[in-house]
DNA sequence: ATTATAAAAGGACATATGTCTCGTTTTCAG
DNA sequence: CTGAAAACGAGACATATGTCCTTTTATAAT
């Protein structure tokens, strides 16, 4: 726990006794680490692994929201709200958090500024994530969302692994069918291929072209 | 001045730095107050008058985030971002806004404690609408969200003003056309009735069922 | 009241997207 | 290696939504 609170300075942020009210916390893969209607009991700190955040409507759709795979805080919105976690997170690896009591968090952490500040921070950011992310799901069709979701995602290599595609259609709010056609257009355009078990990039600048030069963002896997 | 100080305990959440800095503007309707991709230069709280928010696209589409007339603060996410306006905001009546620069926000109020709580718990509060608007739109027709934006509207009277329906395509996300089409379903099922200028709603509890309970937040008119 | 002009509504058609289903491929236990 | 179950891909069809354009209605100046 030292090395995490080293290593992404939370000394900084935390006094004395929120560092310790700390406790640290493994999930294995595909485990729930929050469940979208319950009261908020903690807050997160995500300091290794992978994650993803989803909602599930009344009717059984899910939309995902984001994947975390860097530092991040998570249960912030409701624990300053105080009132319940609005979406689900999952364990997509295994994974490493750090919790505070949710009490703790609002009767010391809210009197404590560098706290606040960095609370500020992060929750701006992901206001202005999810701000930008709202317009664009709405004003454009779901072949510039996955065009940019494509770009998003293979960053380095050039290769989308299949396995992500029901995420994928779940991220950018469409039906896998949908997304199967959508794909097999920017097969026949020679922009992608699809191999075994995953898609490769052919013409990188023709998908930027086709992304209208959105890049999802925060979208780290 | 004082007045709206006063009114909304601004002394509370400022200090006597901050509040010296503050200046008074009016804008008259129709003016824009921020303009999308503009650098920051102030921060705004909204002390009188009605105001509505909105993104445009490179293509010219628009989209509406919200309308308010309670006080509220804009330009909150910029001054902590330190990033250009990403929406335009525009008065839709008379409106008084006190103003504070951008570098007095960042250089004093970051480090005031009480301001820094007000504005993470105004983002907050933005967040979770937001955040919810985003599942809403995407996992949901236009029909759901018409009649959700309908009951929002109509909370006292059960009436919505035709002027608002351009505003209203914008909100949900659609065409005007297409508004109008499920509009007409709409009174052909009588649940709605269209008036000379204003649509009237019979059916209150037909409205809520079609919203599957969902009513548009903080869309104050 | 009358006509020119602007705003709203609606028809026709095209496109986008969803659902259901069935044949194919992959996975994996045995 | 082999067959059952699960995941996948794609055809057929239905629905949702957008665009364009014509018709209708409201507005305003004279």
């Amino acid at each position: 726990m030292q090395n995490y609170i080293q290593k992404f300075s939370l000394d900084r942020v935390l006094n004395d006794e929120l560092i310790s009210s700390l406790a640290l916390n493994r999930y294995s893969k595909g485990n729930i680490i929050i469940q979208q209607g319950e009261e908020p009991e903690y807050v997160f700190f995500l300091v290794k692994g992978k994650i993803k955040t989803y909602k599930t409507s009344d009717e059984g759709k899910r939309l995902i929201l984001s994947f975390k795979e860097k530092f991040d805080i998570l249960g912030d919105i409701e624990f300053v709200q105080q009132a319940p976690y609005i979406n689900t997170v999952e364990a997509m690896t295994d994974v490493l958090i750090l919790t505070i009591p949710v009490h703790i968090a609002q009767s010391v952490g809210m009197n404590h500024l560098p706290f606040v500040q960095f609370v500020l921070e992060r929750i701006t950011e992901k206001l202005y994530v999810n701000s930008n992310a709202l317009a664009f799901n709405l004003m454009y069709p779901v072949e510039v969302r996955l065009c940019s979701y494509l770009l998003s995602v293979a960053l380095n290599d050039r290769t989308v692994s299949n396995k992500e595609l029901k995420d994928a259609a779940d991220l950018i709010g469409t039906s896998k069918r949908h997304m199967n056609r959508v794909l097999v257009d920017l097969v026949n355009e020679n922009i992608i291929e699809r191999r075994k078990d995953s898609i490769l990039i052919i013409q990188h600048d023709r998908l930027i072209e086709l992304a209208k030069h959105n890049i999802y963002e925060e979208r780290i896997r």
